[in-house]
DNA sequence: GACCAGGCACATC
DNA sequence: GATGTGCATGGT
């Protein structure tokens, strides 16, 4: 699957981010919401120079929720930047190269721990920010995998993960590239309201 | 005007 | 432990 995506698509180039930081600013932004939509709450972020370590501790979270308001859900995704922020001052002192030095088990629980951080944020800050070999599950892996057969439609995240983790080198570029993949296939050919996904790379890759 | 988009926490049973 | 609900914008 993974040749296949890549021969049709070529390499998407993810994250869309250039800082640490901007990376996992994008991966809360994101929770539930068009990239597009994010695209334009991180460009105000910019404007306003409230895209530093620095900056978003000082910014007050009401003035901060105004900010991102393109992405919807400000007013929680402003708290969850500000526990995400108050998380790294706390532990690392606002250093991801610091934080980069931990393994990434330990990593993955204490983002946990974080209120407003779930798996999928989590292991992409992992993957993306820290450039750990973790798999990130999205909606569109869910979609894609139940629609191919190789999971049920109740898999839990684990189950998920577990179809690559389990068949696949454990190596950060892999599993950046792979993800970044599927996210393409599902916004092009696999829909939510779409079962059937015509002209798809994946024909008749898996009995669906 | 309905549906959808790269989730998560919390209440309730 | 499973299920339901609030959170909110912008594109199709």
């Amino acid at each position: 699957m993974y040749e296949r995506l890549y021969r049709a698509f070529g390499p998407q180039g993810w994250w869309p981010g250039r800082t640490p930081l901007e990376i996992s600013v994008g991966a809360i932004l994101t929770q539930n919401t068009n990239w597009s939509n994010v695209a334009r709450a991180i460009r105000t972020l910019k404007e306003a120079r409230c895209l530093s370590f620095a900056a978003l501790r000082a910014v007050q979270e009401r003035r901060l929720a105004r900010l991102i308001r393109p992405a919807g859900y400000f007013n929680m995704k402003a708290r969850r930047l500000k526990h995400f922020i108050r998380y790294l001052d706390r532990c690392y002192a606002g250093s991801f190269r610091r934080m980069r030095r931990r393994p990434p088990q330990a990593l993955r629980e204490e983002l946990l721990a974080v209120n407003g951080i779930g798996p999928e944020t989590a292991d992409s800050i992992l993957l993306y920010a820290l450039k750990k070999p973790v798999f990130v599950v999205d909606a569109y892996t869910r979609r894609v995998l139940s629609r191919h057969g190789l999971v049920g439609e109740d898999a839990d995240y684990g189950r998920l993960q577990a179809v690559f983790t389990d068949h696949l080198p454990a190596r950060a570029p892999l599993f950046n590239e792979f993800h970044a993949l599927i996210v393409r296939l599902g916004k092009d050919y696999c829909k939510k309201s779409r079962p059937l996904c015509r002209g798809c790379p994946l024909e008749n890759e898996t009995k669906v």
